[in-house]
DNA sequence: ACGTTTATTTTGACTAATCAAAATAACTAA
DNA sequence: TTAGTTATTTTGATTAGTCAAAATAAACGT
């Protein structure tokens, strides 16, 4: 069995490489990690020996498949685990992330199965990041953000892609939760603002970095 | 924070001394903890030094008042999610402690409160062992055993004190669970042979050892 | 093309947890 | 008592995961 450690490098691995093929630098492995360079370089020549990476010196990393597949299977624990304890035991969705962190690891796929039952299949967990089905498929849309997209077009937020406690607080009190409708009145690249109006309520002014974090599509 | 190897020590040190004060011999924990006695020694002395146990050199270890506060919490985690595992997900008794064994490590405080709160505060896990309470008490009321009981009287079974998935199948099979009615109707210790009746059903024959694992309280 | 900056790798050391096997202490039975 | 048995402790080694700091390679800018 992987341990604990293992599970959570080939699960950063995935996520930093954008669900795909691109290869992983080794100091955005360490930064995500919260460990210095060398132990990312020796922990994946480990993972490269166990078939579970690819590793070419000096450019970086990529999943095997069989790598992929173990950190699908984790993946898929921590967002059904946030939507148990967002769904279920009514936690803050700010908190869940840090939970899961540990409890990811802890259950059984025969737990996880009957999990995603009493939850009844999920497709997102609560800040909207895709929860990989039990084949490993993992949605991989792209979608435009409060950045990117057209101004003035009515859109719903789908997605909030930072984990930390602080943002999501920020984000939970401005009212900007998945399923919510918003639409961009104003954006300055000159001042780096963006200026955010929900159907009720004051407009709202965001940095074009935390605009970034918060994915939306067209209001259908 | 306790590692969970630090946490599982201590909770068995707990189980070994009924809940109580008497020492627990390094043989019996390496045994409870499927380790060597040698790294028993060479643990038992550390958590001595960080305060959670008093070493006697060749006589044993006893948990102190910090050590037992930790066993206790970590106890509970399991006990309680047993509960979650088999009233909630519906999985079988017989599974839950090998499940329980790693979750009991991975929840914090704060989700062990909601589950104890969904669970409706629980006093037993679905073995009927005790749940120690969020203050630290844990119900430590001596039961007879089918093993010890009195012949003929009606009784109601209490408590399985074997977690292993074998015997657990067997009690579930032949309807042993906690809160049946049964009674004792012939005991031999020759043969070493108990046998046991429920009110509807036919006898059912038991070894002295496995009756033993069987806690039992006359019936009201 | 050459020196400089930056990323990566290597080296040596450390901690937690474990085992095998030898040493020692304590108990037990003649 | 004394020899033998059993439990415990000690010693030396191993594995997983980590860091600090030195060495190296690649990329970058002039
Ligand atoms: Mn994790
Ligand atoms: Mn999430
Ligand atoms: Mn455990
Ligand atoms: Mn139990």
């Amino acid at each position: 069995m992987a341990t604990s450690t293992v599970e959570n490098y080939l699960k950063h691995m995935l996520l930093l490489s954008e669900g795909g093929e691109e290869l992983v630098s080794m100091g955005a492995l360490a930064e995500a990690l919260a460990v210095v360079p060398g132990t990312v370089t020796t922990m994946v020549k480990a993972l490269a020996d166990s078939g579970h990476v690819e590793h070419r010196p000096r450019q970086g990393v990529r999943l095997t498949a069989e790598g992929r597949r173990v950190a699908l299977n984790v993946l898929r624990k921590h967002r059904l685990v946030e939507c148990f304890l967002v769904n279920v035991l009514k936690m803050d969705w700010a908190a869940v992330d840090t939970e899961a962190e540990q409890l990811e690891h802890a259950i059984s796929d025969e737990v996880l199965d009957r999990l995603d039952a009493l939850l009844g299949h999920p497709e997102t967990d609560p800040h909207g990041d895709p929860i990989p089905s039990r084949q490993g498929k993992l949605d991989s849309q792209v979608y435009a953000t409060l950045a990117t997209c057209v101004v003035e077009k009515p859109l719903r937020i789908v997605r909030i892609t930072d984990q930390s406690a602080e943002f999501l607080q920020f984000v939970e009190h401005n009212g900007l939760l998945p399923g919510e409708s918003v639409r961009v009145t104003e954006r300055n690249l000159a001042s780096g603002l963006v200026t955010a109006k929900k159907t009720a309520g004051r407009p709202l002014v965001l940095s074009l970095a935390a605009a970034g974090k918060i994915l939306v599509q067209p209001a259908r």
